[in-house]
DNA sequence: TACATTTGTAAGTGATTACTCACTATTGTG
DNA sequence: CACAATAGTGAGTAATCACTTACAAATGTA
């Protein structure tokens, strides 16, 4: 991976980010990035494959997370973990969240798989805290912590914390 | 308002709920209404004034359902029927829904404006049911009802009922 | 009927799009 | 050093973009 590659992975990100997928240009990417229009097809091959391994390379740091929330055994403890993630988002993860929130409403690119491991994980839990619906529970979570990071990424509110204990105090943790 | 200018306005709202507002071209448009591509221009001055009015026009109808809500004094009715809005959300109108869910993202176009009212409405509902912290809790139902109509506008779950009397029980519903 | 206004079309416009190609510069390896 | 592979450039390409313009058809109104 040479400097000018990362140059252009990093402007890419940034702008795909800022402006959307279809409305950043690769002429732009390359300007932004201080190369020749030329390079990023070498290297990529077309424009989607540019997305792809701006998607991968953000990607990388977000499997970690889950892996180890998924390992986590006590129920409590998990759902607690899966509830703060949404709040946690570090400043520098910002744009590649925006760009995967943006591309999911871009119909062919979505993919549920990802998802599946946490879900199980959450139906888990509540069953072992002898929830009536675990799986109901876990959807709820979900979309919950869907909603959070839209929320947060669009316009971070101020009291976070506040939000945050509000909702932890729905599963008594 | 002529047959033409409605099939406009028609195809526009799809083709930008499906495809994206960037990533449709003025003369798909045209073709998928059956009109010529001026006549777009001659009604809409603009490709910007198209998605304004394809957006006016799909608002009326959500304009009516939150005067409605906002209008409920009892507070647990309150808090019930906007628990309920992403759930009840039409098939008719899920394109226009998905348009202005993709439309968040564009950065210029995102209004909070038209939530406040609804956020204070809720807010006055916590209070009286004696909530310790009742903008956070209204927070947290606004970003709540923000990730159900994202996860049921994208793969609509097969319980949502269940999923919803899950949600109404966190508040003794 | 007369005529102004509105509705509609077809064929353009220059700019920009994603992408290619012929070429040079740099680097790794025996 | 030799020389092949890779990295990088700059000037192309045809297609498509949002939008305009000149003109015709339909409609409203006196």
């Amino acid at each position: 991976m040479t400097e000018k590659q990362e140059n252009i992975l990093k402007s890419a990100l940034k702008l795909f980010a800022q402006e959307g997928y279809a409305s950043t240009s690769t002429s732009r990417v390359a300007k932004s990035a201080g190369v020749s229009e030329g390079l990023i097809f070498r290297h990529f091959k077309n424009k989607e494959g540019l997305l792809e391994a701006v998607l991968q390379m953000s990607m990388e740091a977000a499997k970690m997370h889950m892996a180890d929330i998924v390992m986590t055994t006590d129920p409590k403890e998990l759902i607690g973990k899966i509830l703060e993630l949404p709040f946690k988002i570090k400043e520098e993860e910002y744009e590649m969240w925006q760009l995967t929130y943006a591309l999911k409403w871009q119909t062919d690119s979505y993919d549920t798989s990802s998802q599946e491991p946490l879900k199980l994980a959450l139906r888990n839990a509540f069953e072992k805290l002898g929830y009536q619906n675990p799986a109901a529970e876990a959807e709820l979570i979900y979309m919950f912590i869907d909603g959070a990071a839209t929320s947060i990424l669009l316009h971070p509110p101020e009291h976070k914390s506040e939000i945050l204990n509000a909702l932890k105090a729905k599963y008594q943790l």
